[in-house]
DNA sequence: ATCCCCGCTTGTATAATACAAGTATATACT
DNA sequence: AGTATATACTTGTATTATACAAGCGGGGAT
């Protein structure tokens, strides 16, 4: 019992440097780890404002600020300004966004499948599950 | 089937961005997430050269004699010079290292554990199989 | 003895992050 | 209404972890 959280542990050390390690560097297509994310979360569940992007990510604003700025700046999202509130804005994908999201989506499906090669359908699903039932339990540890 | 490899495309993403916010940034114990391997590695697998540990962790090998460097100034390990290669020498754990290796599991354990805490004993052994085989994947992946 | 290889360090660059200070707008309290 | 406080965002600065490139000095092979 106590050794599964030990070798989770110990796991999830290894699978962060790696991963940080793939994605920072060699990455997959050309959109960085948090551009990624920030897209994806944009085309997942609509425009939304960098407090709202940052509060959802657990980042600083003005990391998210700065993401934002240079996703805008490449074209890939475009700033809507809130007609209520005057300091607030959201960000809306565009087409190009949406087009350079689906690519490195693709890439990063490509390059895990081909991990996964030898895995049974079980397998993955499971381990999708339970990678997803983690990110929740990460999230309700963070925000107590 | 290939939805479950989107379905862990998609959470590794999440899950990389959280656990390095966690152990960059609010990290548990004084050891970041390197030095914490590098000792790990150490104690599980004896002392070892900065070439062979960068060769383990697939980084480049400045990183890791900067990395060896941070630890032996701490004092958690020393250098001893290769007998026979003159350029040569292995990274020894010492007392203080294995202190703060041990100190810095148990948090990282508590921690993990506590998310964890409404699992059920077989989520979590496969979780952790899954993990590991998965890192294990990774590498095959990367060195190719 | 020379030339190249290898282990390691150091210099420099980059990415992703945090924290702190600043700006401008919004809201709340007299 | 006027002032004080809170909020959304930007910008400046620092830190951490990484890579790549250049260098130093010892090894080994011809």
């Amino acid at each position: 019992m106590n050794n599964a959280v030990d070798v989770i542990e110990l796991e999830m050390a290894i699978l962060v440097r790696r991963l940080v390690s793939m994605t920072t560097y060699k990455k997959t297509g050309n959109l960085d780890r948090s551009a990624y994310l920030l897209l994806y979360q944009i085309d997942s569940y609509g425009s939304a404002g960098v407090k709202a992007l940052s509060d959802e990510f657990h980042l600083d604003i003005s990391t998210v600020s700065r993401q934002a700025a240079a996703l805008e700046q490449k074209g890939y999202v475009r700033r809507i300004p809130d007609p209520i509130d005057g300091r607030a804005y959201s960000l809306e994908m565009t087409e190009a966004g949406l087009e350079v999201l689906n690519e490195n989506k693709k890439a990063r499906q490509d390059s895990i499948g081909k991990m996964l090669s030898n895995w049974s359908d079980g397998e993955r699903v499971i381990f999708g599950e339970l990678l997803r039932k983690f990110n929740t339990a990460i999230l309700e540890e963070a925000s107590e």
